[in-house]
DNA sequence: TGGTAGAGGCTTTTT
DNA sequence: GCCTCTACCA
């Protein structure tokens, strides 16, 4: 994996190769300004060419821009072609994701809220453990919330909305939200007691910062003249109020989006901010860019064709001047396996005609999907990689390493604390740690402290353990503080003998030790490049790289990823799989008419991404936790206008009368002439049955006694035929098909 | 305290 | 189907 790595794609900076509405969003330099730029107009050129403008053309210091990206992968591109169109500012200009922005002003001026300096950053994980933490310290009258995991997305939620725990507190009106308002209270008091702030607070807390303290805003208002923000339509509330205070000083606020590429509402994004825009800015400045400089012809009818049918939009039409193209193609398989074989089997026509594997993107709605499409291509010799399945810094042995550094860098990180204190075995427990802390709350200090001077009065036993464990600490302490982060992390792996331990405990050690390795590797290439090679700023670049940071476009690897990681990307070739019923449209979105907005958007992104060749692929049925569901084609493939496929879809899935046949009205039936040789070898011809009993996977239904609803799961066949629906009034019922007085609508 | 086995839940999407 | 948590025993 690659995980630091400039760009170095070539390109034009003249001004007089821009159209008119772009040469207006480089040129209109003050005000608040809003482009609505769709797919592939554009954008990135135009965000990059004004930057260069205002500092090159109008001798604007380049200290007095201030731009904010998705990614840091985007950041980094963006400074890296600026960097070309005026050298030298690289060290000025600010440009990033909210999330390092915020770290960089609360390092400077945390402290005046609190915030210490030497603050750790809790990723989701360490979020986790200290929700489970909080919960089972707590006590239940019967279960408050689903799971850990459903608290701390509930607790991010409020803190994006920008609802502390006291008004979470007066808002809630039954038992459940008090609990969950005190559980979210508690979360906050132990994320300051461990001196952490979780990726909320990167940006939430500047938000306060800048509430409290006048001179701090002021101090940045003054300093940023003009603003950027690209990706404007997925800014939440507490990014929308950080660039409002931001911006308060000048108002020289510059925002691109594209409300039909809207796709992360579900972590608070607001459309809003780009329709309600002009009221907030008055005197906007309002520019559109529509011609699409991207796909073919036909691939872009197809896409408008399909946005079209949303009906909460700013009305759009892109266009082009560019080629006709080919149709898109439809893939037809029997079910994950065969739909993994015949992508690959297209991948290799197109690598046949000349295409670069860089070029080639799968993308699927949800990760799970990547198993099936990664085990053939291991069996392939197509390189590949993919983004976002099992993430690297989640892996157990590097979590294991990172924590002790996080830990030596902030001795109050409890959370991490309690990852290493018996990593490798010390022989000290749950019990153990859980006296140690409680002790260590009593006395508001933290349990490195209470180790360092009584031990907290555990048991003598308990208490020689600790102290074998202080001794290490306190080696590595001494070492690290002065060692570069490449030398500090060895040291750690060293000291701890920790190779010789994974070899003891895991038979697949070998494996992890590489991955500690690269650990290694990514903080001597760190070191190579960053101005400070300290623990702490390692943990700080690491903390905030996401999964498409690592992405690497120029290494000749066909790229998997989810199509909320493709955005913004573009690639010659472009398979979107799993165009299914329930899985896209996904099941949780699809009695929610909002929700299949949004789900229609991903799939316009999908497509969109496309320069030549776009396929849409399904399976008849998949494998799907274990159970195996029947599959429908989505309602999103009916959307794309026949003459843009490759064939008529009436001919594969209608085709026939279907009570001639069982299988005629399915897509069964396409086994024979586009199913991939080992789907024909699958022997399983349950979801085959299901066809007779007629309910499928997403079939809507009507039940004499419940009402109507839809089906989520068909189970076992023939007589056995069991039907799991959800019904419009909310609960969820299991029937044996042939009995219940229930009938497809 | 640590190891194991069985149960249960889980998957939407991410900085 | 896989991962994580819990219960129970050594």
């Amino acid at each position: 994996m690659i995980l630091f790595r400039a760009s170095v794609n070539a390109m034009n900076n003249s001004l007089e190769t821009l159209n008119d509405p772009q040469r207006q969003a480089v040129e209109t330099i003050d005000g608040a300004v809003l482009v609505i730029a769709g797919a592939g107009s554009g954008k990135t050129r135009v965000l990059t060419e004004r930057i260069a403008h205002i500092v090159r053309d109008h001798g604007v210091s380049p200290f007095n821009v201030l731009a904010f990206t998705f990614t840091n992968k985007a950041a980094r591109e963006m400074k890296g072609r600026i960097e070309r169109a005026c050298p030298g500012i690289f060290d000025l200009l600010w440009v990033g994701t909210f999330h390092s922005t915020g770290v960089r002003i609360l390092r400077r001026h945390g402290e005046r809220i609190g915030v210490g300096r030497d603050f750790s950053i809790y990723d989701s994980d360490d979020s986790l453990n200290l929700v489970k933490g909080i919960i089972s310290r707590s006590i239940m009258d019967g279960r408050v919330v689903k799971s850990p995991r459903a608290l701390r997305d509930r607790i991010s939620r409020f803190k994006n909305e920008l609802i502390t725990p006291q008004m979470a507190a007066e808002e809630a009106s039954n038992n459940v939200d008090t609990r969950i308002a005190s559980m979210y209270a508690e979360y906050e008091k132990e994320l300051r007691r461990a001196n952490a702030l979780d990726f909320d607070d990167l940006i939430g807390r500047v938000v306060e910062l800048f509430s409290i303290d006048e001179d701090a805003r002021l101090n940045y208002a003054r300093r940023f003249k003009y603003i950027l923000v690209d990706e404007f339509q997925d800014t939440n509330p507490i990014q929308m109020a950080m660039i409002d205070a931001l911006a308060s000083y000048h108002g020289n606020l510059f925002v691109v989006g594209d409300d039909d590429q809207s796709i992360y509402s579900w972590r608070g994004a607001k459309v809003e901010h780009i329709l309600d825009f002009e009221h907030v800015y008055p005197k906007t400045t309002l520019i559109r860019l529509e011609q699409n400089y991207r796909s073919t012809k036909t691939i872009l009818e197809a896409a408008n064709h399909v946005i079209a049918h949303n009906v909460g939009r700013k009305s759009k039409t892109l266009w082009t001047d560019g080629a006709q193209g080919e149709n898109i193609k439809l893939l037809v398989s029997m079910d994950e396996e065969g739909e993994a074989v015949n992508v690959i089997q297209a991948v290799r026509e197109h690598i046949g005609a000349g295409v670069s594997l860089k070029e080639i993107a799968i993308l699927y709605r949800t990760n799970a999907q990547s198993r099936a499409i990664e085990d053939v291509l291991k069996m392939s010799s197509i390189p590949y990689q993919i983004i976002g399945s099992v993430r690297f810094y989640e892996r157990m042995e590097v979590r294991d390493i990172l924590a002790y550094c996080k830990v030596l860098v902030n001795p109050a990180d409890t959370v991490n604390l309690k990852r290493i204190i018996n990593v490798p075995k010390r022989g000290i427990g749950k019990t153990t740690f859980e006296r140690l802390d409680m002790v260590a709350l009593d006395r508001d200090k933290s349990i490195i402290d209470v180790l360092r001077s009584d031990g907290g009065g555990i048991s003598s036993a308990a208490a020689s353990r600790c102290r074998s464990f202080l001794e290490v600490f306190a080696r590595l302490e001494a070492r690290v503080a002065s060692e570069v982060a490449p030398r500090a992390i060895e040291f750690i792996v060293e000291e701890l003998k920790y190779y010789e331990y994974l070899n003891q405990n895991y038979p697949d050690s070998e494996g992890r030790i590489e991955n500690v390795e690269e650990l290694i590797s990514a903080a001597h290439s760190f070191a190579e490049s960053a101005e400070n090679k300290s623990l702490a700023a390692f943990l700080e670049e690491i903390a905030l790289v996401a999964d498409v940071d690592a992405l690497d476009l120029e290494s000749g690897q066909l790229t998997l990823m989810t199509l909320h990681n493709a955005k913004g990307l573009e690639f010659e070739c472009v398979f979107i799989t799993g165009i299914e019923e329930g899985l896209f449209p996904h099941f949780n979105s699809i009695d929610d008419e909002a929700a299949v907005e949004e789900e229609r958007r991903l799939f316009y992104v999908g497509m969109t991404r496309s320069k030549m060749h776009l396929y849409l692929s399904m399976a008849g049925m998949r494998r799907r936790m274990g159970q195996i569901d029947g599959s429908v084609p989505s309602r999103f493939l009916y959307e794309v206008p026949e003459h843009c496929l490759d064939a008529p879809i009436e001919r594969r899935f209608r085709g026939g009368d279907s009570r001639e046949s069982a299988g005629a009205g399915s897509l069964w039936n396409q086994w024979g002439d586009s199913g991939a040789s080992t789907a024909q070898a699958h022997p399983d011809y349950e979801s085959f049955s299901q066809e007779i009993q007629g309910y499928q996977v997403g079939m809507r239904i009507r039940h004499d006694n419940y009402g109507s609803g839809v089906v989520r799961r068909v189970e076992g066949s023939g007589e056995q035929t069991r039907v799991t629906v959800i019904f419009d009034r909310g609960d969820e019922r299991k029937f044996l098909a042939q009995f219940a007085p229930m009938r497809p609508l």
